[in-house]
DNA sequence: AACGGAGCCAACCGCGTCGGT
DNA sequence: GACCGACGCGGTTGGCTCCGT
């Protein structure tokens, strides 16, 4: 069965909406509410099928739309909100008084994907010297222990190989430290402009102790610190890089005395 | 000044879901 | 349970603006 058009097309304008309109649609809704979309162009007297209506009002009409640029803190909440929920738009506007689920929509695909892949191509850069380092550390050491260390990154050798000692001043000494995911990442990746070559200054300090895996403090909600998710399931392109390395679960590292 | 490409954003389209009958 | 209409959502598009050449 093929679904009819959502709207007869017959003498009913399509395209930008005039001031006229805009008025009209206004004091209709005012008035009256918008009650049934699809009886309301009618009612109101506008040549526009109901869809567009809902739309124009949802999106750019409505008295409670916050115009304007997105603050530092709206889009670390964008960023945020679409790692745990995906691109379900109006789940996260719904987090966002103010904004609609088109305008974040719009955000996320002009701006924010732009800025995380930056990010992220830079670290990636960093990573590749740090895994050279790390293979350097293995090859030239020992055992190493009952890690349960895991990671989706099929080329980060020390992980495969276990019996291998990776000795902490190596990788203390490592040019760039492992990232530390807490409150303070995602307002400075938002903070990151175009022109910023800095990596979030951020530090993952691996010691003796036992150390607990870094867990977004926002996603505790989805995925309980017992539960064994495999986050780059739930990641993004732009993302992944930050958890590919040494998270897979909610499971603490010990790493051996040396 | 003219042109073309890139970026942005409002609006459209099609599909899934929900509620009423 | 099946059908149908209305709504809501996410993906896509078209046109406008800006900027570089």
């Amino acid at each position: 069965m093929v679904r009819a058009p959502c709207c007869e097309k017959m003498g009913l304008k399509r395209g930008p909406w005039s001031l006229e309109e805009d008025q009209i649609l206004i004091s209709y809704i005012q008035k009256h509410g918008h009650g049934n979309w699809r009886a309301l162009p009618k009612l109101a007297g506008l040549l526009r099928c109901g869809k567009s209506c809902r739309l124009r009002w949802i999106n750019y009409l409505r008295p409670d739309i916050k115009r304007g640029n997105f603050t530092n803190e709206e889009e670390e909440s964008i960023i945020k909100l679409h790692k745990m929920l995906g691109n379900r738009w109006s789940a996260i506007a719904a987090k966002l008084p103010g904004r609609t689920d088109n305008e974040i929509k719009n955000v996320w695909h002009t701006h924010l994907k732009k800025k995380l892949n930056k990010i992220s191509s830079e670290l990636s850069n960093k990573r590749v010297v740090s895994k050279q380092k790390i293979k350097r550390s293995v090859s030239n050491s020992s055992t190493i222990t009952e890690s349960e260390c895991t990671t989706s990154s099929s080329d980060f050798s020390f992980v495969d190989e276990r019996k291998d000692v990776i000795k902490s001043e190596d990788i203390e000494s490592m040019e760039e430290p492992m990232p530390e995911i807490d409150e303070s990442f995602w307002s400075e990746a938002a903070a990151l402009d175009e022109t910023s070559t800095d990596m979030p200054p951020s530090s993952l300090t691996i010691s003796n102790e036992i150390m607990p895996l870094p867990y977004p403090s926002d996603c505790g909600d989805i995925f309980p610190q017992e539960s064994k998710v495999d986050y780059n399931s739930n990641l993004d392109d732009g993302m992944d890089f930050w958890y590919d390395i040494f998270i897979r679960s909610g499971d603490q590292i010990e790493l051996p005395e040396f």
